[in-house]
RNA sequence: GGAGGGAUCGCAUAGUGGCCUAGUGCGGCAGUCUUGAAAACUGCUAUGCCCGCAAGGGCAUCGUGGGUUCGACUCCCACUCCCUCCGCCA
């Protein structure tokens, strides 16, 4: 959510935001302004009308009962002028409030204007890309003959999308997530386990929703699913008075991330790319309202992506999103991508984002500055590992030319193996 | 799932239709006193919005949303959350 006065005053820059993020056909700043224009001027009649009741209430205190009634008639008359008004100011306040939840955020200065993802910059490719003296494998053709995938069965169970990990595949996206886990400790991020099932406003308030509604599970308590341990890491605050020295908020969580896919149809449908269910650490951080603290922490946040991956030793490149391959509330993003052997490209698999208070103003966490001034927490998140994506990365580069997967150094203390090798009998 | 109790200012509590412009205590901030500190005393102590250059004025907020009333912290309805007990349960 955008300061409606700040809407107001750079309303050309907010177009060019909208159109940039490709979302002209979800919002009308003029038809917003125009709204707010209303409402404002609803709201002063609205503001006299109770004015004038709440003294002729004052006036009819004071006096003796029996002289009650010309003051009681006049209060009415009035009450239901103002009746009228503020059915009127509710609508319109409604309708402004609805708009004002499709604004999206001012990109940075330096992301790059682009209808879509070929608009998007790498930035730059670390990790040498191996050349193998055969002909690689995909994760499905590994994880089958491995045993340790079954996607026959996860179809049978779980519909279209669906998957079983098994033996070391299971074990292995445990330790890839322990290994996630023991790096943001080592960070010194605060752990938490997170609600799965969380409440629909923050859903709004992460920026989900009214966007992503349809990519959403919705239970018949009108809660949903996660998408992202993000939303109820970044709401952990909400409505809520932080002290300026508790920033920065450095928060890291574990949990299932639930996606319907829906206008993902036909994309990814091989292998365990896309799916309906998989597991996640997300980082998330708030700072101080600060664009220069908020890029460090960006940077750094990326930082903590990347180590992973380089502990794994995984080619990789960094992305630089640009405005149309962005979510409305996102001010900036990097995509970390991953190289996937078998498909000789790098994929998917990171994304770090910062929003200044665009989530902050939604779910209403502030910070009190050392001037006492109450100012809304800038908020940022990126993923740390994101399975079986990365797994099926891992699986894919530590193949060898006999089928098995060498188990890649990191991951070996939390396994009581290192090679996972073809299985004499696979049922 | 059943039965009861509750949600008031940062915290704890008072408040059962107009005296609530929400009292009191604690905490916090400032000052007096003191070499310094403590104690004592004095004062201050929320958020959002509207009008205004400002000074200032107005509106709203006692879990949330409706309703009754000239007037609601107080009465009515619905919802949310918390607590206690019973049942069920990893």
């Amino acid at each position: 959510m955008l300061d409606i006065n700040f809407i107001k005053n750079n309303t050309d820059l907010v177009k060019k935001a909208v159109e940039d993020k490709q979302l002209s056909k979800t919002i009308s700043i003029d038809k917003l302004v125009e709204t707010h224009d209303r409402y404002v001027e609803l709201l002063k009649k609205v503001e006299l009308h109770r004015s004038l009741r709440n003294k002729l209430s004052e006036s009819i205190s004071k006096v003796a009962a029996e002289d009650r009634s010309n003051l009681i008639n006049e209060a009415t008359s009035v009450k239901a002028e103002l009746n009228t008004y503020e059915r009127e100011l509710t609508e319109t306040k409604n309708t402004f409030d609805q708009l004002m939840l499709w604004v999206p955020s001012v990109p940075a200065d330096d992301v790059p204007v682009g209808e879509d993802e070929s608009g998007n910059k790498v930035v730059r490719e670390e990790g040498s890309v191996k050349e193998l003296a055969f002909k690689p494998k995909d994760h499905v053709d590994l994880g089958v003959s491995l045993d340790i995938l079954d996607l026959e069965r996860g179809a049978k169970i779980g519909g279209f999308r669906g998957y079983f990990l098994k033996n070391e595949g299971a074990q292995l996206e445990q330790a890839l997530l322990r290994y996630a886990s023991d790096l943001m400790l080592a960070e010194g991020y605060t752990m938490l386990s997170v609600p799965w099932i969380v409440k629909p406003e923050f859903f709004t308030g992460t920026g989900y929703f009214p966007w992503g509604e349809e990519d959403h599970y919705r239970l018949e308590d009108g809660k949903a699913l996660i998408g992202t341990a993000e939303v109820s890491l970044t709401s952990y605050y909400a409505d809520e008075i932080l002290k300026e020295s508790d920033l920065p908020v450095r928060l890291f969580g574990l949990s299932p991330c639930f996606r319907k896919e829906i206008g993902a149809y036909g994309k990814d449908t091989k292998g365990i790319f896309r799916l309906h269910q998989f597991s996640k650490v997300e980082q998330v951080v708030l700072t101080t309202a600060n664009e220069e603290i908020t890029r460090e922490w960006h940077e750094k946040m990326l930082g903590h992506a990347e180590n992973v991956l380089k502990g794994l030793n995984l080619p990789y490149r960094v992305l630089l999103m640009c405005t149309g391959d962005m979510g409305a509330g996102q001010v900036k993003k990097y995509d970390l991508e991953t190289w996937f052997p078998s498909q000789s490209k790098y994929k998917e698999t990171h994304s770090d984002s910062y929003f200044r208070d665009f989530q902050a103003r939604r779910l209403n966490i502030k910070y009190r500055d050392s001037t006492g001034e109450l100012k809304y927490v800038y908020t940022l998140n990126n993923t740390v590992a994101a399975t079986p994506r990365l797994l099926a990365a891992v699986m894919e580069n530590y193949q060898n030319e006999d089928g098995s997967i060498t188990v890649p150094e990191v991951l070996r203390k939390y396994l009581n193996f290192d090679k996972i090798l073809p299985k004499k009998k696979i049922i």
